[in-house]
DNA sequence: CCAAAAGTGTTCTGGCTACACCCATGA
DNA sequence: TCATGGGTGTAGCCAGAACACTTTTGG
């Protein structure tokens, strides 16, 4: 820390951003897309494109609260998962000079209709936002290309180290579904038998006594167990810090 | 982005901290520390204690450049290994707004001396400069603990998965020191045969023809594959891109 | 010759895969 | 009854752990 701090004039601006992913069933689709979010531009750089929802950070709120309220701003979504990705800041990402730090989120699938309709019954539904295929979107402006690629990326890393995609789910689900969200994460089938298998070891699930009715013989509902999580965060926190949450990610 | 860009004034600033490891023999202990170097601050908030190395980033560089230069500037030193860590952003953090983007980075041993030793040689030996035991530090300014655990704790992960490992090393090594520097890192005894195995058939070591002589039986010299570690790497960078390094790292 | 590290071989085990098979339900 | 997904059993394979053993040097 040697240097003096910038002038005031010397703008770096702190913008943060989300890449929030959600499941949705196509009809006649073998499994559900991923999809997110973008919204349209409005303003000159790039504009009309799409771009990841988010804003500038205000001085008054911490990196999460940024993402959190930014992608409510924009979107009208609070995410079931918030995890920060990574921090953009090359010269010439943008024509002025902007650190962008990014975040990744979830969104379980029966959220996004009910804090949608939410927002429709109190007519501030939000505006210039449109839903896209993960896996072909257009190009979008700035490098938000590059950095849904990296979101995708550690979205689909995580899915197998972690019990991750819980957040995609309700609370309560059977173990089909929460292999079907599993295998659109993936893009590929998973072998049910040892899918089960898997999911009862990790000792991160609850059954319940409850069933899912109404297709063939019923499935068990499960829940998902929150304390077991904490072992899979970074570092200290020691259990009941109410300090910051730790870099790793925090639910809602 | 509905917002309107914040004002001059609102004084958001960003710094870039690294941590940068490596490892130091002591004497009569039964592996190598590892050990990173803190600088003293000579400044207001937290006068005279210690703190990461780092400083303002600058309008005309981008944040892994600004890394390389902050650390170049307080310590003299220039990583064989450098990764983006994590932004830290909470608003309490520091008396003033700071975001500070955190990297983390490991050195060669042997390049710490070279290093040190053309400074001094040139009278540009850096000051205010001390090495410190990872395990036991003292309490440091900011947040600066939390962030050293946070590193320490990727360092460990990544070298489970990971070759990071040759980031200490020189270009030759015996997979005896190959595998002290994993000890060290991980904290225990690994077993020599079975580490043989695995790091040969990672794929990653070229044998050479050269032999470590003066110990015992001689031991092959090794060199790091440069090729491979790519498919570890994050997304995209389709394998010569000339632009910025996708988020992973980048090796000097 | 001895100590010690380099390097090889072998066994055991746990986790994962593949796949056969039974169970319970709606239609 | 049949089709379908839920759920169980099991054999094969492979990576890692443990450890016995041989090899090659310096002293």
């Amino acid at each position: 820390m040697t240097r003096t701090p910038p002038e005031p004039d010397a703008a770096t601006r702190v913008a943060v951003s989300t890449v929030i992913f959600t499941l949705r069933r196509m009809p006649h689709a073998e499994r559900a897309a991923v999809v997110l979010p973008l919204v349209r531009r409005t303003r000159d750089p790039f504009e009309g494109r799409w771009a990841l929802p988010g804003g500038w950070l205000d001085v008054t709120e911490g990196l999460d609260a940024a993402a959190s309220r930014t992608l409510a701003e924009t979107t009208g979504l609070a995410p079931s998962y918030l995890e920060q990705l990574y921090a953009f800041g090359d010269v010439d990402r943008s024509p002025t000079r902007v650190v962008s730090i990014v975040y990744w989120a979830l969104l379980r699938s029966d959220e996004v209709d009910a804090q949608l309709a939410e927002h429709a019954a109190r007519g501030d539904a939000p505006e210039n936002v449109s839903w896209f295929d993960a896996a072909s979107l257009p190009p979008l402006a700035f490098d938000h290309n590059q950095i849904v690629d990296y979101a995708l990326w550690r979205l689909r890393n995580k899915v197998g180290y972690s019990r991750i995609a819980h957040g995609l789910l309700p609370d309560a689900f059977t173990l089909g579904e929460l292999r079907e969200v599993n295998e659109s994460i993936l893009g590929r089938r998973l072998d049910p038998a040892n899918f089960r298998r898997q999911a009862e070891a990790s000792g991160t699930l609850i059954p319940t006594d409850a069933f899912r009715t109404g297709s063939h013989r019923p499935a068990r509902l499960y829940r998902y167990n929150r304390d077991v999580e904490l072992a899979e965060r970074g570092p200290l926190l020691p259990a009941g810090s109410p300090a910051s949450p730790s870099p790793e990610g925090i639910h809602a």
